[in-house]
RNA sequence: GGCCCGUUCGUCUAUCGGUUAGGACACCAGAUUUUCAUUCUGGGAAGAGGGGUUCGACUCCCCUACGGGCUACCA
């Protein structure tokens, strides 16, 4: 155990990486910075028909993004090769993996299959038709064609005449294997239960089993962390180590429970996209086969840190209250063993909370950039200064959820209200009302300097003058300045949108309001 | 179907044999806010069912139910 810690996450690029793939990656950092070990990044594109262009890259950038950074690996470490173990792409690696196959042919540990499509289908209906399970296991390998029923003359012929093979594994009898999980405790299988997995494909790579194991052991990875989906094949992994002869260099397990479906069953999918009302991917992406979009964290408006915390929360704890965490801290706390053995269902109130926390948090100008670029698309980034832009960015922050609202909470410092809330108007207006928007109106023009102390002090006296209270006035005149029912205090508002402003917007509303209600 | 994993408030979870079963999100009510929101206070809300083991079980064991995963020359 006094092994350097090294972890990896291992996706495969067929489409945008899920949530459940984040927080598995995410697990992976905390653990390698918490132990002051690696975090790598190999890429699993052992099946080439499942290559999805744009994939690889979508994984890097969304992983940058969170700042969840692999110090090895594609697209990561120190210099373009990726750190010492490159390649970190299976592709790559193809040429390295025949050896291991015939390495374990070598040892008896495995063989060649020349079963067709055909044959294989025949043989499960065939099986199944009798019930009985139907796999290539220690009793159908007899049957079928493969170096373990051919004569060696037959292989030796088939094999250079080019026929397409590939390369199984020769599972034991009857085996208990028993491995210890690092989150679930001791685990054991039957290898009667289990099947005769093919190591080596027919197009010359390695398949997940193979290629994960190897690149393992030559990458010196002490600790697999994955979804656990990999559960059941588990058992093949731990006899593959022990085939190789490398049992004393086998990583520890620890299988994550799944993330699952807000309403109930299945785990969470790509294919769930956009239904859900929430991301089910970091950033936005594009299927390029289909052009469909999916939506991401990113793009919807979250925060990377954020979105850290949630996903960190998300089957793990700390064992205290605290929910809110600092990257440093979450590394500071993670362990294994609290990680939780059941499925967590995302919840996308929790989620919005932690955005608006972390949005709280944030200082005014890092609010800049989002509602700059918004300004910008409205053509507006040349009317306003940005210390204007500054200080609206202090004042609706605490409005906010997602960063992406901050164009629709604050248009109305850069625009004159367009339309007004209808309920407000008719539940507040009233005759007097006219005469109290006048009064304020010349109260304003006559005052040399309007700031939120000056202007409230106005609006106050106007009320008395006309006799109206408060709280039937108050949301009626927000409604007349920026056209909605909520928002930052008034007062404060109204001294940053300034004097022309001001008299634009009463005057308008003067004469709007009173037609406005009666509809 | 078979194998494996799981099961505490609506949701995420604490509890590692003895607690009025705690917290957070959400929800509801009240207070504050001249408006909305914020904030504060309070409230309702849970151990799947059945057997054991034990002085005592949410906690350990078994069975059942339910949920999930896997069962490809996909990862």
């Amino acid at each position: 155990m006094d092994r350097r810690v090294r972890v990896r996450f291992a996706p495969s690029p067929t489409g945008a990486l899920h949530i459940g793939g984040v927080r598995t990656a995410l697990y992976n950092y905390l653990f390698a910075k918490k132990h002051g070990g690696d975090f790598l990044l190999r890429i699993e594109d052992t099946d080439q028909t499942r290559f999805v262009p744009g994939a690889e890259a979508y994984i890097i950038e969304s992983l940058k993004w969170l700042g969840i950074e692999p110090v090895e690996g594609v697209g990561f470490g120190s210099d373009a090769s990726g750190g010492p173990h490159t390649p970190y792409r299976q592709s790559e690696r193809k040429p390295m993996y025949r050896q291991y196959a015939m390495q374990l042919m070598e040892a008896g540990h495995a063989y060649y299959a020349f079963d067709t499509a055909e044959e294989l289908d025949g043989m499960r209906e065939r099986l199944k038709a009798s019930n009985v399970d139907a796999k290539y296991d220690a009793i159908t390998r007899s049957t079928m064609k493969n170096s373990l029923t051919l004569s060696e003359d037959e292989v030796q012929k088939r094999l250079e005449s080019g026929d397409p093979y590939v390369v199984r594994f020769k599972l034991p009898r009857k085996e208990e294997v028993k491995f210890h999980d690092e989150i679930r405790g001791w685990v054991s299988f039957n290898t009667g239960q289990l099947d005769d997995k093919v190591l080596f494909k027919s197009d010359g790579m390695p398949t997940y089993h193979l290629a994960n194991v190897v690149d393992d052991y030559l990458m010196e990875i002490s600790h697999v962390i994955r979804g656990e989906e990999w559960l059941p094949s588990a058992p093949l992994h731990v006899l593959l180590y022990r085939a190789f002869g490398w049992e004393d260099k086998m990583p520890k397990f620890a299988h994550l429970p799944l993330l699952l479906k807000p309403e109930g069953n299945g785990k969470l999918s790509k294919r769930d996209g956009d239904r859900l009302g929430f991301p089910v991917f970091p950033l936005n992406w594009v299927d390029p086969s289909t052009g469909e979009m999916s939506s991401g964290y990113r793009e919807a408006g979250y925060l990377p840190d954020a979105v850290v915390n949630l996903l960190a929360m998300l089957g793990w704890n700390p064992g205290s209250n605290q929910e809110i965490f600092t990257i440093e801290e979450l590394i500071a706390a993670f362990s294994l063993e609290r990680v939780s053995k059941s499925g967590a269902k995302f919840d996308q109130n929790k989620a919005k909370w932690y955005n608006q926390q972390y949005l709280r948090k944030l200082d005014d100008s890092a609010l800049l950039p989002f509602l700059l670029k918004s300004l910008e698309a409205n053509g507006l980034n040349t009317n306003f200064s940005e210390a204007y832009s500054l200080m609206v960015c202090s004042l609706v922050k605490e409005k906010m959820s997602f960063t992406k609202e901050i164009w629709d909470i604050s248009r109305y410092f850069f625009l004159d209200p367009s339309e007004y809330d209808l309920a407000v108007i008719q539940k507040r207006w009233n005759e007097k009302i006219p005469a109290l928007l006048k009064d304020i109106q010349t109260g304003l023009a006559s005052e040399e300097l309007l700031d939120a102390q000056s202007i409230e002090r106005i609006y106050n006296e106007c009320l008395t003058q006309n006799g109206i209270l408060g709280k039937d006035f108050l949301q009626l005149f927000r409604v007349c300045l920026t056209g909605v029912a909520g928002g930052p205090p008034l007062f404060e508002i109204a001294a940053l949108i300034g004097r022309e402003a001001l008299e634009r917007r009463i005057e308008h509303a003067i004469q709007e309001f009173e037609n406005l209600h009666k509809q």
